[in-house]
RNA sequence: GGCCCUGUGGUCAAGCGGUUAAGACGGAGCCCUCUCAAGGCUCAAUCCCGGGUUCGAUUCCCGGCAGGGUCACCA
């Protein structure tokens, strides 16, 4: 058969170039031994997710703790389940979250010039490639249906064989020249498959950056490369793009792993050099007692925009990832809380090898000591750009006052102490934390431990003796005072040693005020809260209190 | 089911032939204290199982088992 002929009739664009033209036209680059070349590959098929994140982190340090070069590039060959707004989503996704890109798509930089980055806007290039195999004799085109496949899929299911189209299933592998053409001219949709010389019988051991040596079976798979609409699938794109883009490390989770034969057997027959491969774990969630991989379709959490949303932190969101991606990461930062991240030695060989439960607890905790490492005028920042975007009318009035807003975040963050306080632990909840310093969110319920004369009798008593100007410990001796008047024991040591002896400790005296004050029998010092209030309002909340 | 990956406290994990088996989150308790938060101190909790190799295995080998992933003209 005349395979010249064959390509130019299965690939008849006229504007093609040389495949070899490519190597000169995508250069070596020149960054410096031992600089990873890295990228962000995302299809546009929706919301970009806490994965995708996780394996930019690694990406983004790999290349920059290597001075190397770190890239986007948009996997837009899925028609069908193409996005609106995608490329966009993600972007700004990734820079809320500090992910920062050299060059590649939607990236304005004068080093994109490895482009286009969007890869139907490679085309002619995998196209050009695929004309090339199918000259030497090592792509075909087929023609099977979709019924037909699955017709074949069941026949092997049946008889418990490896299904696929690979061997003596592989139909169209042996068309005759008669048999192409006729079909050609009946205007038949076709594929381009591999046409593969591997054996499953053969075993590759191969080196993973993170999981070490990998025995795996070779490639026996006549894959499509290109698919009927003439672009290529994900294997056929992957090999050519990450050789013409120069990428020397391709860090990816571990479902490609499955793949892996299949882009060994392509980087072969197009004589490239395949890239270190970094397989990451997946993150992980438990449901009913089963561990499983986290599912962009039925896991909110694993959106970053629902951390967004909630109003995390997003550096603390970067710490989180970071101490999953690299052991040591997490004691470095506890010895270096100021440091940072990108003094880290970051080590792709020291990333995870097991799949890690996601642990909100655990990013909670370190969302509360990032937020408490801010000043007061940076936490008001963060907070109000959230209730700018993601609070109610009531928050965005309440964050025009800033001076009002910075002297509860002094109290609520502990500036002024020896001790800073851990009370924000993202956004949202910091912004409820606030609510009882505005009356139009301020909504006591007033229950109290003692009884309901006594609550009077200290809520009066108080109200009579309040005076802005007492610090600490004279508003604390007036309560004492009043609370003894009203039957309670001045001393904690006191009432213990003789609870029948009282109507309850201070404790008790301080909680009615406190409920009164902020709605709630928990809160931060008492007295500051009162100064921040203002006499007034401070007084008008005792008296309502009192029934 | 085939193939592949992974298996140290509840979670993330260090350790990689001899350790009282780090640390962090979470949990329990105590202290501090007008409550909460923070802080300090203390405690409970781990090497999947079975065979080897070895004077000695959590560490090495083999075999199970368990969990996960993957078997598309999706990435």
């Amino acid at each position: 058969m005349d395979l010249k002929k064959l390509a130019a009739a299965l690939i008849p664009d006229a504007d093609l170039l040389e495949p070899d033209s490519y190597e000169q036209i995508y250069p070596e680059r020149n960054t410096a031994k031992g600089a990873y070349v890295t990228r962000l590959a995302p299809s546009p098929t929706g919301f970009i997710h806490l994965g995708n994140l996780y394996s930019a982190l690694a990406d983004e340090r790999a290349a920059h703790t290597t001075g190397g070069i770190f890239y986007l590039r948009i996997e837009d060959t899925d028609e069908k389940r193409k996005v609106e707004g995608a490329v966009e989503s993600v972007i700004r996704s990734l820079k809320y979250f500090g992910i920062k890109f050299d060059e590649g798509a939607e990236i304005d930089s004068p080093l994109n010039l490895y482009g286009p980055y969007y890869q139907r806007q490679r085309a002619k290039i995998y196209r050009a490639f695929a004309k090339r195999l199918i000259e030497q004799g090592r792509a075909y085109p087929c023609f099977c249906t979709a019924e037909e496949l699955d017709k074949i899929r069941e026949e092997q299911n049946a008889e418990k064989l490896t299904p696929g189209y690979y061997g003596k299933f592989a139909k169209c592998r042996n068309l005759s020249e008669e048999e192409i053409y006729s079909a050609l001219r009946a205007g038949k949709p076709f594929v381009i498959r591999l046409k593969s010389c591997g054996d499953i019988k053969n075993k590759i051991t191969f080196r993973d950056a993170i999981k070490g040596e990998i025995t795996v079976t070779e490639n026996d798979q006549d894959v499509v490369i290109l698919k009927s609409d003439g672009i290529p699938t994900y294997h056929f794109a992957h090999v050519i793009d990450d050789h013409f883009m120069r990428t020397n490390l391709v860090i990816r989770g571990e479902e490609w792993l499955s793949s892996l034969p299949v882009h060994l057997e392509l980087f072969k027959v197009l004589g490239f050099k395949p890239p270190v491969y970094a397989h990451t774990c997946s993150l992980m969630k438990t449901e009913n007692g089963a561990k499983r991989k986290l599912s962009k379709r039925k896991d909110p959490e694993l959106s970053l925009d629902y951390y967004r949303k909630a109003g995390y932190f997003p550096k603390a969101v970067v710490i989180y990832l970071m101490t999953l991606l690299n052991s040591g990461f997490e004691e470095w930062r506890l010895k270096n809380p100021a440091a940072d991240i990108s003094e880290f030695k970051f080590k792709v060989e020291k990333m995870g090898k097991s799949g890690a439960l996601f642990d909100l607890d655990k990013l909670n905790d370190i969302s509360r000591n990032e937020i408490s490492a801010l000043s007061p005028e940076e936490c008001f920042g963060f907070l109000k750009e959230w209730a700018d975007e993601f609070g109610d009318a009531k928050d965005r009035q309440h964050f025009t006052d800033k001076a009002y807003i910075v002297k509860i975040l002094n109290l609520l963050m502990g500036t002024g102490g020896k001790k800073r306080r851990k009370d924000i632990e993202r956004a949202e909840q910091g912004v409820r934390l606030m609510d009882y310093f505005f009356d139009d969110t301020f909504s006591p319920e007033y229950s109290f431990r003692c009884g309901k004369e006594e609550a009077n009798a200290v809520l009066q008593g108080f109200y009579d003796v309040y005076d802005p100007a007492d610090d600490n410990s004279v508003w604390f001796e007036k309560l004492k005072a009043v609370a003894a008047s009203a039957g309670f024991a001045a001393e904690n040591s006191e009432y213990k040693a003789h609870p029948e002896a009282y109507k309850g400790s201070v404790s008790d005296a301080a909680e009615v005020l406190r409920i009164a004050v902020t709605g709630s029998p928990n809160s931060p010092d008492l007295c500051t809260i009162m100064g921040i209030l203002g006499k007034e309002r401070s007084l008008a909340r005792l008296k309502a209190a009192i029934k």
